[in-house]
RNA sequence: GUCCCUGUCGUCCAGAGGUCUAGGACCCAGCCCUUUCAAGGCUGUAACGGCGGUUCGAAUCCGCUCGGGGAUACCA
């Protein structure tokens, strides 16, 4: 009754080695739905380790697209926070200690084989097909046999020799092979290999990385792909080893692509979190889908719930333990819904913001007529970039606007009979407005001429926007005004 | 090869021995609404990988098999 519980701590921890991922945003939403209902921190922590695949601006595209979501950090290398720093590249010194403590407790070894003899060795053994793989402990039976003092020496005599090297795990026979996982429950992993910690560069690898950092950092749960599950028992390890008490672990299922691999940036284009933001989708649209995949819906009338919705339902056990594939078709129609959702002027704003962002920032008077097209255009729209192109006829001046060709092959032959009576009605409109204009077009072609509303509205349609298809006709025209309208109704006569 | 994870409509999820002739959403098709296209409403097509076993009874439990995925790096 009297414990205390533990603030919750959970990070997402991308590299910075390219575009964000999509599954980086993935984690990051469970991480945030579970912290925000414990009331703990949602940190982020940059794993810049390998810092022969760093992709300059990647960083910051991390921030930016977590932004956009509305999944900001708590903490992170932006921000700052009690437990910094927060890029891996900067905490090397922090590393040091712990390896050193390893390999005097006799945990870890040195390592001088050369990255050519690994490979070798690694050939062999496929080519035995030996079900025994993995480093072959060269330089722990030279430690044995010569002693630290001598060990260096003696292996540099030897082939496959490097000068610079690596440290390495020194895995025991009772390994921890099994834990408990907040998704799975119970799990099994593969017994590790001698797994290096510790590079010849100096920079540690993700392994050691990752288990200081989330010890330090006062992580409680650690929120990783499946991919993980295989090395959790050296992660498992070395918590042992440095006498610290594991976190829980909840390794979510990986997106997958549709010919079911593991989904990559190649074969699947919205691999890419930016491509969302690119395309014109929504973040709320986003983060819905995002919270379906894997994960039942939150409430039984729909499978729209907002983030804060899911945050209050959010159960690690809810989790299904297989990948989905990441297929965005249903994205497309959360997306819709979310626009049509959206007030009228914050779609217009919107669509002017993303409309920027994609360098063609909105003049004054594209912004006053799409702020007019608005509730025509809502409900027909399922991108953010549809909006433009769609009233691209309402922009134009009459001279500029151009009849598809197929709109104008449709016109009946008996059109400027029907385009010089919807000029001579409207000509006499004093109110210009959608019903007015739609009761002199119907009192004058309709009622008078007896046209079918089909045959007398289509070519209209096809003077004022240029296509067969097109918003609705009778605001379009409105929004056009009256000497606009007529200047395009009499290209038609 | 070895180890680990996993298998319900095309896709995302319900289903935790009988209420399942398997339910919802997206997609697709048809109908309605309608001046076009949408949106909306209604209807429909479509799945328990296979084989054994346990049981009065299995999508649900067990075994085998087949399939998919991941790991097996001085990448994360």
């Amino acid at each position: 009754m009297n414990e205390v519980k533990k603030t919750q701590r959970t990070r997402v921890a991308p590299s910075p080695t390219g575009d964000p991922h999509v599954g980086t945003a993935y984690q990051a939403l469970f991480d945030v739905a579970w912290v925000r209902q414990q009331g703990g921190q949602f940190v982020l922590r940059i794993e810049d380790t390998d810092q022969n695949r760093l992709v300059a601006g990647s960083e910051q595209q991390i921030y930016d697209s977590l932004r956009w979501l509305g999944l900001d950090p708590d903490e992170s290398p932006e921000v700052g926070g009690a437990y910094g720093p927060y890029r891996q590249s900067e905490r090397l010194d922090t590393y040091r200690p712990y390896v050193e403590q390893l390999l005097a407790a006799g945990h870890a070894y040195y390592c001088w084989c050369s990255a050519e003899r690994l490979k070798e060795l690694r050939a062999e053994q496929e080519a035995a097909k030996v079900s025994e793989t993995g480093y072959d402990r060269l330089c722990y039976h030279l430690l044995l046999e010569h002693g630290a003092d001598k060990v260096r020496e003696v292996r540099s005599q030897l082939p496959g020799f490097s000068e610079m090297p690596v440290v390495r795990m020194l895995v025991p026979e009772d390994a921890p092979l099994s834990f408990t996982d907040l998704i799975r429950g119970s799990v099994n992993a593969p017994f590790p290999d001698d797994q290096v910690i510790l590079k010849a560069d100096g920079f540690p690898t993700y392994h050691l990385a990752v288990v200081v950092d989330d010890h330090l950092m006062g992580i409680t749960t650690v929120v990783r792909g499946e991919e993980w599950i295989s090395s959790t028992p050296k992660h498992l390890l070395l918590y042992r080893w440095l006498g610290w008490e594991p976190p829980a672990f909840a390794h979510m299922p990986l997106l997958r692509n549709t010919d079911h691999s593991k989904i990559s940036k190649r074969k699947n284009p919205a691999a890419r979190l930016l491509w969302f933001r690119e395309q014109g989708y929504l973040p709320e649209a986003l983060l819905n889908f995002l919270q379906l995949l894997g994960y039942p819906p939150v409430r039984e009338d729909s499978e729209m719930a907002t983030l804060s919705e899911f945050v209050a339902h959010f159960d690690w056990a809810k989790i299904s333990t297989v990948g989905p594939v990441f297929d965005t078709g249903k994205l497309d129609w959360l997306n819709g819904a979310y626009i049509r959702a959206l007030d009228d002027t914050e779609l217009a704003h919107r669509i002017a913001i993303y409309e920027a962002e994609r360098g063609r920032p909105l003049d004054e008077h594209t912004v006053a007529v799409l702020t007019a097209a608005v509730p025509i255009i809502k409900e027909r729209i399922t991108l953010l970039s549809d909006a433009l192109p769609m009233i691209d006829y309402l922009l134009l001046p009459a001279a500029e606007l151009v009849i598809a060709d197929d709109a104008r092959a449709a016109l009946p032959e008996n059109t400027a009979q029907i385009v010089s009576a919807a000029v001579a009605a409207l000509e006499t409109l004093t109110d210009w407005n959608p019903s007015a204009i739609q009761d002199a077009l119907r009192s004058a072609l309709v009622e008078t001429l007896g046209l079918k509303p089909k045959v007398a509205f289509n070519p209209i349609r096809t003077a004022i926007a240029g296509r067969k298809v097109s918003p609705p006709l009778f605001e379009s025209m409105a929004i056009l005004g009256q000497p606009e309208c007529q200047a395009r109704l009499s290209r038609l006569i």
